[in-house]
DNA sequence: TCTTGACCTTCCCATGATGGGAAGCCCCAC
DNA sequence: GTGGGGCTTCCCATCATGGGAAGGTCAAGA
């Protein structure tokens, strides 16, 4: 298999293929006689684990090590939901932090005309002039 | 005022006060004798409103337009709101985007027993062979 | 057989926003 | 005058991905 294939049968692209064998992340793979990289199912079942790990969110560190997690068949499930509930907990703080901007921001464009006058409490409050807004705004300072 | 004090006064470094002057996004300051760039109280307070504006989950590039806008006595707020409502929409798709991810990864991890043993539904799942995580991560992938 | 197009290879560059750090100049206080 | 801290510019790193150039290779069709 081609890493073209290679590619469409696991979704990654081929450049991304060729940047997780450099980065260490899979184990090169042999070459044809005109050096050619060829892949087998056991390369592309890999592709498709890192296509997943990443689709949920998990740094190519993290898959990293859930790769190896995976091939360690002497591995605890402690060890992997360890992983996956850090990864959780990462992803909640930034949905928080994001939740913060967008409650601030509506309450702004609720308050804000958009009509053809130039008075807008948005740009007043990135201004710093602000009245009211500035109760959620704090709030939001603090997170990010 | 020295980009020190600029920076402590607004909260952005030093760092990245050069930086956004490099980029245009605000206008190159005049310099003592001795090359030093100097700030006065207007530029602090355009400091303060990238600050702001970044705060809130804008771009620089999008900070930029606000910006300008903020300098327009002429904008209408119609167009501020247009600004603040697309990064409003970007947010929540993001956020949904992760709340997908967050919601199999917490069905994963709430089947995986956490203990001694390797058997482990979240790696079964990125390794393909979830059994019935598959409801929701093909909802998680279609978004990803 | 020759050409053409679609592959593959490596290498360099760009993104977005930020930080780290080196080398060198400058100023103030002691 | 010396030391420490601030300023300057310049280069590099991050994280994951894509774009594109230059060159080799293969397969199919004229």
């Amino acid at each position: 298999m081609n890493i073209g294939e290679a590619s469409a049968a696991s979704g990654v692209s081929a450049k991304m293929i060729r940047y997780y064998e450099e980065i260490g992340l899979i184990r090169p793979v042999g070459r044809t006689g005109n050096n050619y990289r060829v892949y087998g199912e056991e390369e592309v079942h890999v592709l498709r684990f890192i296509k997943r790990a990443r689709s949920l969110g998990f740094s190519l560190e993290e898959t990293e090590t859930l790769l190896k997690l995976w091939q360690d068949k002497s591995r605890t499930s402690a060890s992997v939901k360890e992983v996956a509930t850090a990864h959780i907990s990462d992803l909640e703080r930034r949905i928080a932090e994001m939740q913060g901007m967008v409650k601030t921001l509506k309450h702004l464009a609720h308050c804000c005309g958009g009509d053809d006058r130039p008075s807008c409490p948005i740009l007043d409050d990135l201004a710093g002039e602000g009245a009211g807004a500035r109760q959620s705004s704090t709030k939001t300072r603090q997170i990010a």
